[in-house]
RNA sequence: UCCUUGAUAGCUCAGCUGGUUAGAGCGAGUGACUGUUAAUCACUAGGUCCCUGGUUCGAGCCCAGGUCAGGGAGCCA
């Protein structure tokens, strides 16, 4: 029995297994919020209805107790879940003593060096079941289309675009290094199958410290044969679209539990609007206005807001500290007013935060030089200005992969395709059309100064039935965070790997 | 690697211009209360003020170096 379906059974005896999430005690009652992983409910436990070594072990319970019950399930409106359980019997497995994580708000780095505790709170919960919605969804949208997932290898021989960091392990005496992407061999397999996707973890060895960076994350590769650009495009979009939708479809709780505004989700199901690098750096710079909205005016703006934030935050600290301060204040009221007084610190913080990269923004904004990539700073400017995805497409050669095909009408350009996700998230996809001409490649592998002996079985997919063919990449973590409205990857996978973070 | 912000009780934070014995709330423990929603009320315990050195009659506060962490740049999904 489990606690997602008790409506299911309303006035009868269930016997549910869980944890203690919270207790509440009063004279003769005990109230334990249960959950067991499929939900929370409200069990009570009263003194005039079970024997007194029940009752003392129920008002015993600390936070996160193990324990199994048994119980009458009651309709009640004013519970989450509409229920709540009188309970019978109560058998406990383990009292737990001292949970770290308390009923209040907690910096960052201690809940994450209790990450293997803080999945346990309802909003890791939600998330980590919007994550799974997301990846079985994943799978479905291509099996359905006829791919076939294959498995790329994680061991390498060499740097395969020869851009990241790897890192480097020891292959029997030998050095090999931990995929940084598996869409080579994706091509490869693709000459056999068709249609192939890879589903499999990728590392990259970056001092990164932002919140769009993880060492390890969990990338999906589609390759077809026979795609061009165009049509890579359109599975992009029906592909992204089909996901958020499940999640839609399946996670209203959940996306209510982790207060996301789902109006952009909605709005996400329409086309994307595809532009290319020059309509991408125009926008930047300020030059063309999107829907009325101006990236330098609308950053402009957005700072004086935050300027002005600050200073009713600020007033509002002092306003509580004040009132806190006075003598005869009753103990409930400090502690309101203490518990409002960090949260707005912590708010604070971020406002600054903001305060200080703004500046910067603008001014990568009004300088940006034509023929560059965009810049993690450029994607949240663009973007901002978006209620929906948007893919920008035929970037110049130079700041491409090797692989990618040049646009055969304008050489300048590869055609390349990156999806940026709204509300500033940035980029979520990155692929394209790829080169099937072997000498152009070998050019650009010698441009690259990449070792050619390791690319010759990538030059023999051009040489043995060569034909147009395009993918691209998601990177899971991105989508997840982005679908779930978080404001840092490292809170959409249950163990993240970052710069200087290999425990718990 | 660079820029920037920070480190005080188990947790979240105060601590003024350097000045006596470092504070609050939460959490924990004890007690009170018959329906609570982070319950409420009273009491109790709880400190290497990140580390090393310096300035000073006196350092949580000032200076130098370091460690760790947050955010950003670069790089990327």
């Amino acid at each position: 029995m489990y606690i997602k379906n008790l409506l299911q059974f309303i006035d009868q005896s269930v016997t549910l297994s869980g944890w203690a999430a919270n207790k509440r005690e009063s004279k003769g009652l005990v109230f334990l919020v249960m959950r067991d992983g499929t939900g929370i409910c409200q069990c009570v436990v009263d003194e005039s209805k079970v024997s007194p070594e029940i009752f003392a072990a129920a008002s015993k319970l600390t936070l996160e107790s193990s324990f199994t019950l048994t119980g009458n399930v009651i309709k009640d409106e004013r519970q989450t879940g509409g229920v709540e359980v009188q309970v019978t019997d109560l058998k406990v497995f383990q009292y737990a003593m001292d949970y770290p994580i308390a009923k209040k708000e907690h910096g960052i780095e201690f809940l994450m060096d209790n990450r293997h505790l803080w999945l346990r709170s309802q909003r890791q919960w939600a998330i980590m079941k919007i994550r799974n919605t997301i990846i079985f969804a994943i799978h479905r949208f291509f099996q359905q289309e006829g791919f076939v997932e294959m498995d790329a290898p994680i061991f390498t021989g060499n740097a395969c675009e020869g851009t990241s960091n790897l890192f480097e392990t020891d292959y029997y005496g030998d050095p090999a290094y931990l995929s940084q992407s598996g869409q080579l061999y994706g091509e490869a397999m693709a000459m056999a199958m068709g249609k192939i996707y890879t589903f499999g973890p990728t590392f990259r060895a970056e001092k990164s410290k932002t919140r769009r960076h993880l060492s390890e994350f969990w990338m999906i590769e589609p390759e077809m044969a026979f795609y061009d650009i165009f049509q890579n495009m359109d599975l992009i979009e029906k592909f992204l679209q089909f996901v958020i939708g499940e999640v839609l479809k399946a996670n209203q709780p959940e996306l209510t539990i982790i207060e996301r505004d789902t109006a952009v989700l909605q709005t996400s199901l329409d086309t994307f609007p595809r532009l290319t690098y020059d309509e991408a750096v125009a926008i930047i710079k300020g030059e063309k206005d999107v829907n009325g909205k101006n990236s330098i005016k609308t950053l402009e703006e957005d700072l004086k807001v935050i300027e002005s934030s600050i200073l009713s935050t600020q007033a509002e600290i002092t306003e509580r500290e004040t009132k806190i301060a006075q003598p005869g204040i009753k103990k409930g009221e400090i502690n309101f007013n203490q518990n409002k007084i960090a949260q707005l610190k912590s708010s604070l913080k971020d406002l600054e935060e903001q305060q200080r990269n703004i500046p910067q923004w603008l001014e990568s904004a009004r300088t940006f030089k034509y023929g560059n990539d965009l810049g993690g700073s450029d994607e949240t400017v663009i973007t901002r200005l978006f209620d929906k995805p948007i893919m920008v497409y035929d970037w110049p050669h130079e700041v491409k992969a090797f692989y990618l095909k040049r646009n055969p009408e304008d050489p300048r350009f590869a055609r390349g395709v990156d999806v940026l996700a709204p509300e500033g998230y940035g980029e979520i996809v990155g692929g394209g059309e790829r080169e099937t001409d072997e000498k152009l490649l070998i050019d650009k592998i010698n441009e690259h100064e990449l070792p050619m002996e390791a690319f010759e079985w990538y030059l023999d997919l051009r040489r043995y039935g060569s034909v147009p063919h395009a993918g691209f990449g998601l990177g899971l973590e991105r989508i997840v965070t982005w679908i779930c409205g978080l404001k840092h990857v490292r809170e959409s996978i249950p163990f993240p790997r970052s710069y200087g973070r290999l425990l718990p």
